[in-house]
DNA sequence: ATAATGAACGATTTCTTGATTATTCATTAT
DNA sequence: ATAATGAATAATCAAGAAATCGTTCATTAT
């Protein structure tokens, strides 16, 4: 039962790889999909792939970096939006649990072979958590430059920010509690970085 | 080989159990030890194991629940510390840090252990972590009462300081830093915790 | 009564073997 | 040259058989 795929003149030939190995993957799973179903899914031999990609890992890094580019998309939209850089903070862990919980909820092969590549391809992980390091530390900056916030080193800070919400940002945690219990933890996180513990004149 | 057992008149039955079982899977593993194994060790048969112990998984989760108790011991003496409330907080962050790195690093079958009974025994991770919260709590509240802090909730600042801290008590991530990193981590989230972001007149 | 055991049993694990699979390459089309 | 393929190979996986293991219980010791 191969899923034929229509070559369109705009599409390459990697890219027409790439989204029939993404429809299998979704479907059946990244190790129960073989090279040869993909192949015949664009009409070709299964060796022809290794013209366009290196092995079935490489196939599976791209996917896994689509995937968490989309995550990275969001958290952008949410890092450059006109809010006080606070609301940003609070709507950053929250975006970010949103997309794990759901992937996790919804997707469950995709978590898989996100997972399943994070293992084995170290640097997919760490690109994406480089990504979301540059944003939150741009939205240190910006409630620096706004006068929201005060923080001598942004990018320390922002590293700090990034391990608080490791909650939120791991698949194997998500069947420990419902959404919306980690909605509320994520609040209340985001609330305990923003105003800190240590007492003060309230202003 | 049986690593045959006195038994000291002080000590009952169910701890030599437990004690066999505890070098067993030191050096072995949980799930590679044999009760029979463990009977020999205590020049018993496997069936009279049965006596003291419902089944093998009690007997994990007895030795699981007796190291999560050391750490836990660890952190009372931390909280109950004559220092202030804001070193406490780190020191808390660091002990529970070192706890769950040193186990993996240098007793590996022990964290295989525990990970293990975690998986099959949702109870014994629940008590562990109220009895870490209550910790947590007892420390804000102290904070609290010598006006270092100056919170509101100090329950629901616990859960988001234990949430905060999630990367520092979970094996599964030891492999991603050295521990000198992690400890460096763990004083940024303690940092920034105390301290928060909002900007405020330097005191 | 209390303590302990060996034999018996499903359940699980390990082992073995055959079949699939990823990958390469010499060869064939275009 | 470029694109694509089928056949070959080594690694991985899967299924079934054999062995081991956890657990129970009727029976034996003390």
């Amino acid at each position: 039962m191969a899923f034929s795929e229509n070559i369109s003149s705009t599409e390459t030939i990697s890219d027409t790889i790439l989204a029939a190995a993404m429809r299998r993957f979704e479907q059946f799973g990244y190790s129960k999909t073989t090279m040869a179903e993909i192949a015949a899914d664009c009409d070709m031999s299964a060796a022809n792939i290794y013209r366009y990609f290196e092995n079935k890992l490489e196939i599976g890094a791209r996917l896994a970096r689509r995937c968490l580019a989309q995550e990275c998309a969001a958290l952008t939209a949410v890092v450059n939006a006109a809010t006080p850089a606070s609301s940003r903070l609070e709507e950053f862990f929250l975006v970010s649990l949103r997309f794990t919980y759901q992937r996790w909820a919804e997707q469950p092969r995709i978590t898989e072979l996100v997972e399943a590549i994070a293992r084995e391809r170290t640097d997919v992980v760490q690109e994406h958590l480089r990504a979301r390091k540059e944003l939150v530390t741009k939205l240190v900056q910006d409630g620096n430059s706004n006068g929201e916030f005060s923080v001598d080193d942004p990018q320390r800070c922002a590293e700090a920010i990034l391990v608080a919400g490791t909650l939120f940002d791991v698949p194997l945690f998500m069947h420990l509690h419902t959404c919306e219990k980690f909605e509320s933890m994520a609040k209340n996180v985001a609330d305990l970085i923003l105003r800190g513990l240590i007492s003060r004149p309230m202003l």
